[in-house]
RNA sequence: GGCGAUUUAGCUCAGCUGGUUAGAGCGCAUGAUUCAUAAUCAUGAGGUCCGGGGUUCAAGUCCCCGAGUCGCUACCA
């Protein structure tokens, strides 16, 4: 813990290049270490701060496909747009690259290649689904079918979009490959994993016993797959689109993107400092730091450690302070369902306002649990703190010293108790914000910092130079000398936070020097120097503007509501004998309840009208009340090859209409008909 | 279903290894003040610390049972 670093390398988590970047995004991520990079800079020490889009992986490829467009299209796309939305808030990097870059195939197939030569892969050999028009192995993504589950045509073979349930290729029913639309087979293919299994021992001892100090949630969670065991995971896929597997046999394999992105923060250090980059990934005396969500943690806890360790020769992270989510008027953030507050729109709709976001984010920052944003919040805040307690102070020191010094400031004079009181406290917070700021609780430091405008608000309060200035100007100047300082002291203690006005505010009064250490010092600017035209560096939000954003944000939701339900396009015809295959009865449920330790399944038994059969059905969320089915006529497809499922053989499937938004109600007939009967 | 985290004033959150009347910011009320973007400063009113048991001289803080929320994971014919 006490361990003294000489450098600190900072990682933020690669945004994935099939969408822009939202505030989501930035509360979690990039706000924070960039607050930590800037804050470190301030300190004059060594930091480096990564940052690129991932962009290979299969969603990518079906975007382009669904639009004609080639995936590097799409990556180049949103990388310009992420990239430049970057920039304009404000996030320091020193390099945002990407993984489609030449040097990130280079160093991810050279690290793949040193693990395999050093043995430290296994191959396992599978079956999966292959395109014999398309010669490929089909990825989970490109797999449509019928959804077992809701009965969506369109589903993929790891989600269905629809009910939102996630799926393996071979829970489709009547697969087809989404390339040439021809009916896959099953083929054998071989793949390379890393046992992590191996890696259990050290890590345990690394992370349990050493890293006690992490967040709860990710000491939580990290000891939580360890003591389950951990497993052999596959770094390859069979798939067109990612960085070559590096060797003979592997034609037509990629890396897995959990493989190949975290590799892109060396390559992009790599890319950064082609000479120096080993210096920050190998030497113990640096310290990693990977900023990230919740969602990622074990990856970067565990997996990727292990890919490092496997390889030998490099550093293990420091720590992993890894966020909550944010969510948005109470709803969680959706890329798909456009609820969201964009990067790039903010900025447009805001000009001159990254700060307030900025501010907002890291005020009601998601450190320990889920945070709402609101337009409303955002609003309050703006106008009610950093218009009222920042903008505000620095407003009356400098109106003041315009007033009664003619814009110069006046002598210092002689400290009373009081001023050194003042001046105490700003030492004090100080040394407060440092301990937060180390231990990455940037909401309570930036807390910290807007104390010191409260300070400076209560000074002048306290002290009010606009009495004293009708009979003792001397003692006047050093208020107003003290209080400049504070104006000063202020434009430092924000930096890493409110960069942009940061360095409006040190424009305005013309402060050169700038660095953490000056923190507390009430000698910044000196008697006589000049100061330049106060300017407001905050102004109001008013309602309508917000009231806009919300109807946005309603406007959207609507929207979403209006194109939820599509009916899908009807399916391939079919011959009438082919119909006829199908088996389809009506049946009574004699009995009906939950499957033990499954959330989705229910177990029904049915009176067919010959025997009695069991049929399991994945619609426990929707009948609550199993025993309220008992009775009920259903229908039901009788002549499914029975499957096992939790241990329990069903026997077919019961027939249900799969409502707009995703409910499932079971298909009953009109009229009570003998058990048994068919369904044409 | 399993696992992890979380649940404290209207809102957003602090409360370390259990110890006097449970804290902060915003909002609200009252007062003071006018240099300031009606901003500021002071004071105050708000809490069966998710529910139920238990351990203890003493529990928001430890143990057990349960509920809500989020994440990971299993299941989905």
């Amino acid at each position: 813990m006490a361990k003294q670093f000489k450098r600190t390398l900072i990682t933020t988590a690669l945004p994935y290049a099939n969408g822009p970047v939202h505030i989501g995004h930035l509360a979690g991520v990039y706000v924070p270490a960039d607050i930590y990079a800037r804050y470190l800079r301030l300190k004059g020490e060594e930091v480096l701060m990564i940052g690129g889009s991932d962009e290979h992986g299969v969603p990518i490829t079906i975007k382009a496909r669904n639009e004609g467009i080639t995936p590097q299209e799409v990556v180049d796309r949103y990388h310009t747009i992420i990239k430049r939305s970057f920039e304009e808030f404000g996030i320091s990097f020193d390099i945002y690259s990407r993984t489609t870059s030449a040097i990130h195939h280079k160093t991810a197939s050279g690290f793949f290649k040193t693990l395999y030569d050093k043995g430290e892969f296994i191959t396992k050999t599978s079956e999966q689904y292959y395109d014999e028009e398309a010669k490929q192995f089909l990825a989970d993504r490109y797999i449509t079918g019928k959804c077992p589950h809701c009965g969506n045509e369109r589903a993929y073979g790891d989600q269905c979009e629809s009910c939102g349930t996630s799926l393996s290729p071979l829970d489709l029913i009547q697969p087809h490959s989404t390339i040439s639309g021809s009916i896959p087979v099953m083929k054998e293919t071989t793949h390379w994993y890393l046992p992590l299994d191996k890696h259990e021992a050290w890590l345990r001892k690394w992370i349990l016993e050493e890293h006690k100090e992490w967040k709860p949630n990710v000491y939580g969670q990290c000891k939580s797959w360890l003591d389950m065991g951990l497993q052999p995971r596959a770094v390859s896929r069979d798939l067109d689109w990612g960085v070559p597997v590096p060797l003979d046999d592997a034609k037509g394999k990629v890396l897995y993107v959990w493989f190949d992105a975290p590799i892109g923060y060396i390559s992009n250090t790599i890319e950064l400092l082609p000479d120096t980059w080993e210096t920050w990934w190998k030497d113990p005396e640096t310290k990693l730091v990977h900023f990230i969500g919740k969602d990622n943690i074990v990856f970067h806890c565990i997996v990727f450690p292990s890919m490092l360790k496997a390889e030998g020769s490099y550093i293990l992270p420091e720590n992993v302070p890894a966020n909550e989510f944010l969510n948005l008027e109470g709803d969680k953030i959706s890329t798909s369902r456009n609820w969201a507050v964009w990067l790039h729109e903010y900025l447009e709709e805001f000009p001159g306002k990254q700060d307030v976001l900025r501010y907002v984010l890291t005020a009601n920052a998601p450190e320990t649990k889920d945070n709402d944003f609101t337009w409303k919040d955002f609003q309050a805040r703006n106008n009610n703190e950093l218009v009222a307690i920042f903008g505000n102070f620095v407003n009356r020191a400098l109106v003041l010293t315009q007033k009664y010094f003619d814009g110069k400031v006046p002598a210092q004079g002689i400290f009373n108790d009081y001023d050194q009181q003042t001046i105490a406290e700003f030492v004090a917070v100080k040394v407060e914000m440092e301990r937060l700021l180390d231990n990455y609780r940037f909401r309570d430091a930036l807390k910290e910092a807007m104390n010191l405008a409260r300070i400076g608000n209560k000074y002048l309060a306290d002290m009010e130079p606009w009495k004293l200035a009708k009979t003792d100007m001397e003692r006047v100047s050093t208020i107003m000398n003290l209080s400049l300082q504070i104006t000063a002291n202020l434009a430092i203690a924000f930096e890493p936070f409110l960069p942009f006005t940061a360095e409006k505010l040190r424009d305005m009064i013309g402060l050169n020097l700038w660095e953490w250490n000056a923190l507390g010092s009430f000698a910044l600017l000196p008697e006589g120097h000049v100061l330049g035209e106060p300017a407001l560096l905050f102004e109001k939000i008013e309602d309508d503007v917000v009231e806009r954003q919300v109807q946005k944000l309603l406007d959207t939701r609507k929207a979403n509501e209006a194109a939820a339900y599509k009916a899908p396009p009807v399916k391939e015809k079919v011959a009438f004998e082919d119909f006829m295959k199908m088996d389809i009865r009506v049946g009574t449920v004699l009995d009906c309840q939950r499957v033990p330790k499954a959330d989705k399944l229910l177990q029904f038994r049915i009176a067919d009208g010959l025997e009695e059969r069991t049929i399991l059905s994945g619609i426990a969320q929707y009948y609550p009340d199993p025993k309220a089915l008992i009775g009920m006529q259903v229908c039901f497809m009788a002549n499914f090859e029975p499957k096992k499922l939790r241990g329990i053989m069903s026997e077919g499937m019961i027939l249900s209409a799969e409502d707009a938004d995703g409910k499932l109600v079971i298909i009953q007939p009109s009229a009570k008909v003998t058990n048994g009967v068919e369904v044409k």
